[in-house]
DNA sequence: TCTGGGGTCCTAGGACCC
DNA sequence: TCTGGGGTCCTAGGACCC
């Protein structure tokens, strides 16, 4: 008999574990690492977990617990994550032609028509050990007939990592029906807090007590989504690994490390984030005909006055170019800029896309044609030399310094200068 | 002093059309 | 009291993910 199987294959504590690659007297010990501006944790080691550190902790409000306990801070290092990520699904790509990738740190592989007699429990064994000895990154996989129960098979892989060996296959209706009892109901993949909440209040406490809701109930309360979960759930996989898509939308947006008044400072943040999103568009040949630009006060500082605002300009013409998009962006901050607060945070975000060999030639209006290679060339060169190597005048030079970013770890696998030396 | 940065999908309701 | 009955398209907002 044949018969298909979903694993869900993740990397444990994945930041934290890249880290630990290049540095292995990391080992064992508590390691946090920061969001963008040092601000928050975004990463834990199972050792930071246990001292009680949550995710998104503000780092200043735990800076007495980190010293305490020796936490080893990093600020995030998204090129080495990124790469090592890369190194990871090249190797798990190997070991099925049908994958998903489905985050930085997380894959779906699906085996399709397996034989009964084949060990997938073993095979999959073989793979986490392969790939975490070729990458140093340590995984956990679980294996299962539809996506979501490998989700659970994979917290319990984690959960219980000296009975599993971090693999755990749910092949059985016995198996499926302990896995779902013994899921917390809020845990599951696709229950957020406000569902959770809601099958609380209706006596739903695990993964098992949902898949018995009636469908006309989650239906109302979940929509289709919620619906199509307690299918795959129950065993009838009905989420499928889904394709490649181009996105739909494309945003950069930040806090920034000190709190702007003015206007210029404002449009030199904004220019450059609106260059990193025709980056973005051009890396998957998409052309934006509309854009949005907001920008907020510090809602954490209530002792100042509050304002928040957002606005879409329509682009006459569709564009990638990071001239054009950077002009649009700073006549929609205009727009909503007002005088008199401090600002903590803004962003562009690119919106109708359309794809670059599509547009329509507008004989009145169009991209300037004599960006295109200039996009390229800058492509190019952003390539070779690093990114935001090249910047237009609107952009400040100096910028790139100012991000705190003061534990960063060195870009030990992009980077010559920082390739570790082996001492032989 | 200091609190992340991305994305997706679905639904309800209004605008508009015949 | 009572106000047609469909369609379609768009948008805002709410839910979720990592």
């Amino acid at each position: 008999m044949k018969e298909t199987f979903f694993a869900l294959v993740d990397g444990n504590n994945f930041y934290a574990s890249c880290e630990r690659v290049f540095n292995p007297k990391l080992n064992g010990t508590p390691i946090v690492v920061l969001s963008n501006n040092d601000g928050c944790v975004i990463a834990r080691s199972n050792e930071a977990k246990a001292l009680g550190i949550p995710m998104g902790a503000p780092a200043f409000e735990w800076e007495q617990v980190f010293i305490k306990n020796r936490v080893h801070v990093f600020s995030a290092n998204f090129t080495l994550y990124g790469d090592m990520s890369n190194r990871v699904m090249t190797l798990l790509g190997t070991y099925t032609p049908e994958m998903e990738i489905y985050s930085i740190d997380e894959a779906f592989l699906k085996f399709s028509g397996y034989e009964r007699y084949f060990d997938l429990s073993q095979y999959c064994q073989n793979m986490k050990q392969a790939v975490t000895q070729s990458t140093g990154i340590p995984l956990s996989v679980g294996v299962a007939p539809s996506k979501a129960l490998a989700k659970i098979a994979n917290k319990i892989a984690k959960k219980f990592p000296e009975q599993t060996k971090g693999c755990h296959v749910i092949d059985s209706e016995e198996k499926r029906l302990k896995a779902l009892k013994w899921q917390k109901v809020e845990d599951v993949w696709g229950i957020g807090r406000q569902h959770a909440k809601r099958l609380n209040a209706i006596g739903v406490k695990t993964a098992y007590e949902f898949t018995q809701v009636s469908d006309a109930w989650v239906k109302k309360h979940m929509s289709i989504v919620g619906l199509r979960l307690k299918q795959d759930l129950s065993g009838q996989a009905v989420l499928d690994l889904e394709d490649i898509k181009l996105k739909k939308n494309i945003a950069t947006t930040r806090s920034f490390e000190a709190m702007y008044a003015r206007i210029e400072e404002l449009k030199e943040r904004i220019s450059t984030f609106a260059v990193s999103c025709a980056e973005k568009l051009r890396r998957q040949q998409s052309c934006c005909t509309a854009l949005l630009v907001f920008l907020r006060t510090n809602p954490f500082r209530e002792d100042l006055p509050q304002y928040s605002a957002s606005t879409v300009v329509d682009l006459p013409f569709p564009s990638n170019s990071a001239i054009e998009l950077s002009h649009y962006a700073c006549i929609a901050l205009e727009k909503i800029f007002r005088k008199g607060y401090l600002y903590k945070k803004a962003g562009v975000m690119v919106l109708d896309f359309m794809p670059e060999d599509q547009i329509q030639l507008n004989i009145f209006e169009q991209s300037d044609p004599r960006h295109v290679p200039l996009m390229q060339a800058i492509d190019k060169l952003n390539k070779i030399y690093g990114q935001q190597k090249i910047r237009l005048a609107s952009q400040d030079l100096k910028r790139i310094w100012k991000m705190k970013q003061e534990k960063l770890s060195p870009k030990y696998t992009t980077r010559l200068a920082d390739v570790v030396v082996v001492k032989a």
